[in-house]
DNA sequence: TTGTAAGCGTTATCAC
DNA sequence: GTGATAACGCTTACAA
């Protein structure tokens, strides 16, 4: 034992143990098909018996190639984050692979700062949120050399692989509910308003022209954070310059609900007087008082898909999926249900 | 440039470049004052031209120590490990630290699976939450050869290092609020149970005690995750038990929030007819209608101390912290302010 | 199927 | 303060 070593076994300590060369052990490890049962065995009692455990760094300095998952999100909070990082750590529980996550704090500059990074370390797969990279990301992104997954949005020209949905179709659609649900001034609230939102919006408005009520004037956004206590106050902003606003579709559920505590507050009858749609579906909507309408999104799904687009890049399947719209489903609730409204009905 | 260079600049290049030893980059990279400044200012140029980026597979399996920090948490989801993760993180901007997060799902023997796994990377250091790990891990832990930090409780003798508060003295305080606040018959809802919800119900259980009003009938628990929902069910099944309980006090603010829509879906008035106290102190919590009230307590600024304290026993400095109590507040709202009760003040 | 030799890019050690 | 040398533990390339 060198002056250097760490004390722990390495893969000659097994080989000897065994009776074979290292790179037998390392075969035995990696692949066993690639060893003879007999030595296999006597391979797996060596490492039993010295409870060996690869250096993962060693085998990254050697294979260029580390056992990582990069994933990049813009928040570590946001529930629709939190979800999905759930999503990759459950396809992931077998141990093989690392997760790294890198948070962008929604900027591109830090995004791309992280990509540099992440690819420095030579990483197995990247899965990054969202559609808007800088053009020098791309470019990054374009040369990695790992299998590369853009997700939480939906795009038939992906980078590499995507999975996620329509946030346009999404917004539209909810939209629309409102208006068959008999509301005439549904407004738009918004926080943040990155790129997600942004689409969001845009299929609000989409829907609203189709069916003659566009008015700019019913949105009502800000660059600040999303929070509940700000769903409220966007909506005395918008209730300020529209007193006949009859319906909101909030950006999120977080502004939903702040939205509808704030009409508890000033007694306005919810669904009545205003019609409340909100956001990814968390829990809380259907425990709330009236219930809330909102998109179920699929968040965790994603998480799970996007790892195994990079476990079946990395085996070297064939028939590869591209891009997958895992799509969205509208759960209409006591918040949207005007009394006299004709019941929505799915497309 | 040998076959299986992966292409990158190395060491080496810089060196060529610079006119100096490889060893001399180095030192410069690391420790800038262990290098002249002539030939400080040689390599900076060499690395900033060559765009060279360390490998740090190359540069842990030489150490013996990787530039990463081991994080282990119960939940990915639930917001209180989301808040500390993301203090984790801004602690840790420069990227000098890389973060590596394994979940252990509120399991001992998963957290020592991971425990084992993540100390076989040699990290720069391990903050794991709790401190009810099994005796096996703690023998690892003693062993693991770099700072541990135990979080989000607090005790006396850590294995290493600790920060955290005082999750019996927490629930303590909320329920000699509620005591003080004028209610009689408080009761205690939970969910999931574990070792952190157990100790502030062993605070619940003291207060009331103490006050002579404990009764164990009051108290209403289920192994089951948290969830809004849960707390409606929750409270439903405490009533049917205790027509008489007039106020509860709930393991965090998922279930409070819960039990106010249940609250408000059977018009029972919210303080006067029953108060309720949260835990944790979401913002959602100020929003409400009626506000709720809850215990705030330092998530964030939980995961920068834990840090800092890793960070501070690596750069060798002698005057150090072993256990940091970072404290709560009870935050009083409406929804425990019945009206003829004398106001609640801090001890 | 198994083994040999060489190298992955960095840092510890010791000499100057 | 700087450099030569030899690891660190594993895998690739090639040979048998």
């Amino acid at each position: 034992m060198g002056r250097r070593s760490s004390g722990r076994p390495t893969i000659n300590d097994v080989a000897r143990l065994a009776g074979v060369s290292p790179i037998t052990v390392s075969r035995a490890l990696r692949d066993p098909s690639l060893v003879s049962v007999e030595l296999r065995r006597l391979v797996d009692g060596a490492v039993a018996e010295l409870h060996y455990q690869p250096n993962v760094n060693a085998r990254a300095l050697a294979s260029s190639r580390a056992d990582v998952i990069a994933v990049l999100v813009p928040s570590l909070t946001n529930i629709v984050f939190a979800d999905f990082i759930r999503g990759i750590y459950d396809a992931l529980d077998d141990g093989t692979l690392q997760v790294q996550i890198g948070n962008t704090h929604y900027s591109p500059q830090e995004e791309e700062r992280l990509v540099r990074m992440f690819l420095g370390q030579r990483p197995s797969g990247l899965i990054l949120a969202g559609i808007d990279q800088s053009s020098a990301t791309v470019k990054l992104l374009k040369a990695a050399g790992c299998p590369v997954v853009q997700v939480m949005e939906y795009h038939e020209e992906p980078i590499d692989m995507l999975v996620g949905f329509s946030h346009f179709e999404a917004g539209k659609a909810a939209t629309e509910h409102l208006v068959h649900a008999g509301y005439r001034r549904i407004g738009f609230i918004g926080a943040r308003m990155d790129p997600r939102s942004q689409r969001r919006m845009a299929g609000y408005q989409r829907a609203l022209e189709e069916a003659g009520m566009f008015d700019p004037t019913l949105i009502t956004t800000t660059p600040t954070p999303s929070s509940v206590p700000l769903g409220g106050e966007l909506l005395a902003e918008a209730l300020a310059r529209n007193h006949d606003l009859d319906a909101v579709f909030c950006n999120n559920d977080d502004l939903a609900l702040g939205v509808l505590f704030e009409c508890q507050r000033r007694a306005i009858s919810v669904p009545h007087r205003i019609g409340i749609c909100g956001f990814n579906d968390l829990d809380l909507m259907r425990a709330a008082h009236p219930s809330v309408t909102s998109v179920t999104t699929p968040r965790y799904e994603t998480g799970r898909h996007a790892v195994q687009m990079v476990r079946r890049r990395l085996s070297g399947e064939t028939e590869e999926v591209r891009y997958l719209d895992l799509g969205f489903r509208l759960q209409a609730r006591e918040s949207s249900a005007r009394a006299f409204a004709p019941r929505w009905k799915p497309a």
